[in-house]
This record gives C-alpha cells, sequence and structure tokens, in this order.
DNA sequence: GGCGCGTCTGACAACGTTGTCAGCGGGTTA
DNA sequence: TAACCCGCTGACAACGTTGTCAGACGCGCC
C-alpha cells in the first residue's frame, strides 16, 4: 500500500479510502490511485485490515465436522460456503474424526485465527469448554448432533421419528424381523435413532430381538460383515434398517455380494447418491 | 496478552515467548505466565501474529475446486486436509462451479487473505492472471487439470491413458458398440477421456460412430437423457463407457430404470462409493 | 472582509503481536 | 582486578492497515 501512495502521490490513507470505497475521495485522485494499484498489482492484506478494524471482525467462519470426505459432511461444508458467499465470508473447515481431542484442537486454532463464528458437529461428551470462547466473542452453532453441558443452537435431523417412519415402512411391507445397523451408540443421533427403531418395533406389538441388532459399527465394511452374519442365522432377517448412510451402502454392498438384493428389504437412514 | 502481562508481573516480550515456547524463560516466570494465562483464559491472536512475524507465514493454504460437495472436491479437502495437519496449517476452501469468474474471485480472496499457498483446479482458459501473485510469494500447485498459460506443477490423473484402458476392457469383453458419455468437451480431462476412447476405438480397427457418442453433458440427469436416448437407437450400443463420475451414476441410474444393467455393459471413470 | 460550512486530504496513533537490541547480574578467564 | 561471556529480561519499533482528528480550500452569506 505504501508504493501504491508513492507512486499516486497521496497518503496512504487515501489509498485506504479508495480500497474500502469510501465516498470522499475526488474523481482525480480517485482515477490515480486505481491505475498504481493496476500497474503495481496491489492486493489489500486483509489480515491486517481486520486486525485494524474496529469491529475486529475477519469474515471468516471455522467449520469442525466429522469427515469433510463423508457426504454429509461434504453437503454441509458446500451450503455453508453458499450461505457465506454473498456476504463475502470465507470458510476454513477441519475434520474431527469422532476424537474429542481433535474437536478441542481444532476449535482452539480457528479460534485463534479470530474466526467470526463456528459451526460444530460435536464429538466430545462435553462442549462446556467453550464458555470461554464465547464470552471472548465467537459465536457458535452446532449441527447434526446438539452441545452437551452448553446451551446453544443446533441444528439436527428428526432422529427419532425419522426412525419410526423408516422401521414403520418395512412393518407395512409386511415385514416382521427387521435387523439393525447402528453406528456407536454414544452418538445421540445413533441413540435416537436405536430408540426410534425400538419405538416402531414395540408399538406395532412386537419385540425387539437383540440378535439381529448390530450397535456400534464403524464404517461400511462392519455394516458389511453384520450383514452377512445375521442372513447366516437360523432365523435371519428378511429386512434391516442401516441408521445411517456410510452403514447403508455397506449393507447394500453386503446384499449385492450375496446376491440377495432383491428379497432382503434395505432401508437406510441419510441420504448418499 | 496485554493482560496477562500484567497480571504476572513480566512484560509482553516474555509472555510472548512463553507462547512460542522460546527457551530463553526462567522457570520461575514461565510457571507464572502460564498461571495468568489459564486464569484469563487468553488464546494468542494467530493473524495479528502472522502480520508481524519476519516470514510473514500465515499457516493457512487455500483449496479452489469444482465444487466440494462431489466426491473427488471432498477426497482432494480431506487430502490436503490430512497433510496439512501435521504442519499446523489451516485449510480454506471454495467452490468454482466451472465458473472462470469466480475462480479468479476465490483466488483473490485467498490471495487476500495471504495464505502460503494455493492448490486450484483450474476451469478458467488462462490462468497467466496468477503471475502477478505468484511474484508476489502465493505457491501456486494445480490439481485435476493443468493449468492453461501458467508454467507450474500439477498433479493430474493419467486420463488418456485411462480411458484406453476403460474402452479396451469392453472390447475384451466383445463389445462392439460402446457408446460415451463424455463432460464439457473445452474441459481438458473430458478432452484427454475422449480422446483415449478414440484410441482404444481405432487401434481396435473399427470406426467411432458419432451417432453413439454424447458429449458437453453436464451432471448425472444428462447422462441419464443421453443412455435413455442411446438405447433407444435403432442400432444401439451394448456397451458404455462414462468418462466421468457423475455421468456413470447417471447411466447406472438410467439402465437401472430401464432394468437393462444386467445386459449393457457400463465401464466409468473416476470412482464413487 | 469576515465568518461559517462542506468537501477533500493527510498526519498520527492504534490494532496484537514479534524482531532487535541493550542492559543487568553473576560467573569464568587472563 | 579487569575483561569477557552467558542467561535472562524488557523497551521499543515495526508489520499493513484503518479510526480519529485537524487542516486546507472553495463557496456563499451577512
Amino acid at each position: 500500500m505504501r508504493d501504491v501512495a508513492a507512486l499516486a502521490g497521496v497518503s496512504l490513507k487515501t489509498v485506504s479510502r479508495v480500497i474500502n470505497a469510501e465516498p470522499a475521495v475526488s474523481v482525480d485522485l480517485l482515477a490515480r490511485v486505481e491505475r498504481a494499484i493496476e500497474q503495481l498489482d496491489y492486493r489489500p492484506n486483509l489480515t491486517a485490515s481486520s486486525l485494524r478494524r474496529s469491529d475486529g471482525k475477519t469474515a471468516t467462519v471455522g467449520l469442525v465436522l466429522e469427515d469433510l470426505a463423508n457426504p454429509y459432511s461434504a453437503a454441509v461444508t458446500r451450503a455453508v460456503e453458499d450461505a457465506a458467499r454473498p456476504r463475502r465470508v470465507t470458510v476454513v473447515a477441519g475434520s474431527v474424526d469422532e476424537d474429542p481431542e481433535r474437536e478441542r484442537a481444532l476449535v482452539h486454532e480457528f479460534v485463534a485465527r479470530r474466526v467470526d463464528g463456528l459451526i460444530v458437529a460435536p464429538t466430545a461428551a462435553d462442549q462446556s469448554y467453550l464458555m470461554a470462547d464465547r464470552r471472548a466473542g465467537t459465536a457458535f452453532v452446532f449441527v447434526d448432533r446438539p452441545p452437551n453441558h452448553l446451551d446453544a443452537d443446533a441444528v439436527v435431523a428428526a432422529n427419532r421419528s425419522g426412525a419410526v417412519d423408516g422401521v414403520r415402512h418395512l412393518i407395512a411391507g409386511g415385514h416382521r424381523r427387521i435387523g439393525f445397523l447402528g453406528d456407536l451408540a454414544t452418538i445421540s443421533t445413533a441413540a435416537d435413532r436405536f430408540a426410534g427403531y425400538v419405538d416402531a418395533i414395540e408399538r406395532a406389538g412386537m419385540a425387539v430381538d437383540a440378535s439381529i441388532v448390530r450397535r456400534d459399527l464403524r464404517g461400511g465394511d462392519a455394516a458389511r460383515a453384520a450383514v452377512d452374519e445375521l442372513l447366516r442365522l437360523a432365523d435371519p432377517p428378511t429386512a434391516i434398517f442401516a441408521a445411517q448412510n456410510i452403514l447403508g451402502i455397506g449393507a447394500f454392498a453386503a446384499l449385492r455380494g450375496l446376491h440377495r438384493q432383491f428379497d432382503v428389504a434395505l432401508v437406510g437412514f441419510d441420504d448418499f447418491p
């Protein structure tokens, strides 16, 4: 900026005014400054600018998600980007991989970069550690799962009622033995979906059979193995409710591998292409 | 930081030394400062720090990709994050959506934030506009497609030979009429893959039949419609080569919709779950 | 001619941090 | 005893920008 001011023969402040499109600049100087900027390929330094600015805003939001490569996190990232773009806000993102330590580290890294707000899919059992940061001015919103021990806004799916609907659909199709595949029981969404499964089964006057329930499955391969196992039981399920997208993909692959994709019903929570 | 220094009864510089783990601090002061940091919930300001630092590094890389929600971009984002994490580097990312204007805007936004380097999947027909930024110290690497009119490193797939392999596989399966589905012909990877298709067909002593070639397809729905059309031809293809993941997904859906998934062969470039 | 007002411009300090350098005290060497 | 070095500490300037304020100039009015 100094060079631009020198080349245009004006003060630093005038260059700053041009860059921020402040009105009080004569057309003459405006043109001179713009030419100098062009000539020198000057690029404003946003970090310096947000340091000095009175509101201290960095026009950045942080995204702390499960795994940027998984379709759900990717969709959230993209949706946040679309909301941020017209507001000229930039998105920084990181993956937690269900590691509470990593969640804290990411949050603190983003706070150190002074993001204006943070969108977090919580993994840790306790988010009260964010209290201090919130007091210091960082905004927090949670997504996918509600925070624990912290009162804050959260955007979550209708986990329980969604699972009820899915299982009812299978019951309506005449199924009486419906297997369940679920993620880690400690994850609140997984717990809610399982509760919905139990609900639907019991309200249909049936009992949950633990032998065809597989919880704490991590990843598609685990789901695949679980389905292989369920179908080898003496009294195998005729339908499967997969309570998460990756598990649904794994279950589908298993059924295809066994050429059973047309006679074993499959309903999956979440979506995938 | 000022408050921490005051509470610990030391100078700003000493606090700075503690934060940056510089060795020349007595254990006594170290403990006092750490206690003060703890007590005040002090969080260092990385933007101010990188402004002052001699190397001017921000420990940030920018990712300019096609669409953060698409599996390819998501996988790249995640891979970059995994490489960045151990180096304590943060990732900022944005979607271009094949819009050259957007590519420039994103790059300039990231440069204004003084990212240390940029990883770009180029869309614009000309990347020479980056010359000035590169001179100014930003590092550039390209991914998925090579840059145009700019000499820089790029990481790309074996587009041509990969397409040759895919089509040969179909030929080896006895297919003589192989349909082609391709993305915008202006995209270099799409052009290369089409060239590979032509190569394989011709080297097998056959001729490319333009009536079963569909290029410039955007998105799964377009691929679906194209397959519907191809299979209604008087002399329909017995196999389809889909030169991109989204197109492959669309083609697969179309075949299933027509219950032809077991008699029309399908090979797709790229991968998806 | 003097005054007030509005428009434009620049000098200066400040944002939160780190690089540089000088100073202090105490031990070691010639 | 003098000279020197080493470990530790803080004062100060600087990074690139913007907020504040004061000044210069032109214009219209009394």
